[in-house]
DNA sequence: TATTGTTATACTCTATAACTATA
DNA sequence: TATAGTTATAGAGTATAACAATA
């Protein structure tokens, strides 16, 4: 895949009616990059641990806050109701994660690692962020600053755009 | 699913510990953008014009660049070789392109765009490009200048890191 | 009636490999 | 032998909706 530098929008009309060229496209750099940038994370959680990428995303959050209810990893991990549903069944079976009801709302259920889960949690979690370092270490300062303002601003924007259709 | 700023890497690892913060972790905070980013022209691809991302690949970049190797066009919009026979099929199929064997090497194919599909193209293009003006509006022209180095810098460093597995 | 979660189903995607034809 | 592309097949992931239990 091409690498090239991003359309700026101060082409003509006339000039951009020829000119769309798919390599500068940001929605597409974007999506190789973060394709690409997963695919080195995945290598950890998948081929070493056999997870996929929704298991490992509610692995992640219940290290890091005992007790949730299902709902809210759900939301967090930005999956839907049966994402979880299937992604909690298999980390039930393999016993990495406990599923018990809520004793508030009998409706919900109450999340916690197991201590297996734990163990596993433990063991992945310097790995990946091994290589996060890694990746960020190629950054200045100032560039991991710009990243935080960058994907903050273009995501409220990418908000807007699918609010109005 | 949560905002929070970029891991930087200067904690502990005592800190680090306990610390791991999904919502922090830069590629899924990638992942996550590039999601929503890629939706937002997915919205016109996908809904307005009834294709899927990889048939828009392959029409974006015919539509650039006439009479294409089909190897070649693949390599550039990132297909396997699959995908690309699966994407071209339906794009003969309803005639947005035209499939022709290559006279210089009879195993390969040379793509161009039909009449309709040059008019799809040109139908397209304006709208996902006003998408993209329309994200970009929020960045500085240093943020724009930023996000081209930082795409190039940690797709170099994840490129390394899938060679060392 | 609304919410949480499961199950059913069909559909799409993906990955692997076998296969054809050309070179 | 190697390359471009297709076909076959099974597995994974996705989307929709019907459903049960609870509120």
């Amino acid at each position: 895949m091409d690498s090239a530098p991003l359309t700026t929008g101060t082409g003509t009309t006339a000039e951009r009616k020829t000119a769309f060229d798919l390599a500068r496209f940001m929605p597409y750099r974007l999506a190789v990059l973060a394709d690409e940038v997963s695919a080195t994370i995945a290598q950890v959680y998948v081929d070493r641990f056999d997870l996929n990428r929704d298991q490992w995303r509610i692995l992640a959050w219940l290290g890091n806050h005992r007790d949730m209810q299902a709902k809210e990893v759900a939301r967090l991990a930005g999956l839907d109701k049966m994402q979880m549903s299937r992604a909690l069944a298999r980390l039930e079976e393999v016993k990495l994660v406990s599923i018990k009801p809520d004793t508030q709302d009998r409706r919900g259920n109450v999340l916690q690692l197991t201590k297996q889960g734990r163990a596993l949690y433990e063991k992945i979690t310097p790995l990946v962020i091994a290589r996060e370092e890694y990746l960020l270490a190629s950054l200045t300062p100032d560039e991991i600053a710009s990243l935080d303002t960058i994907i903050a601003k273009l995501r409220r924007q990418a908000a807007d755009l699918k609010a109005r259709g």
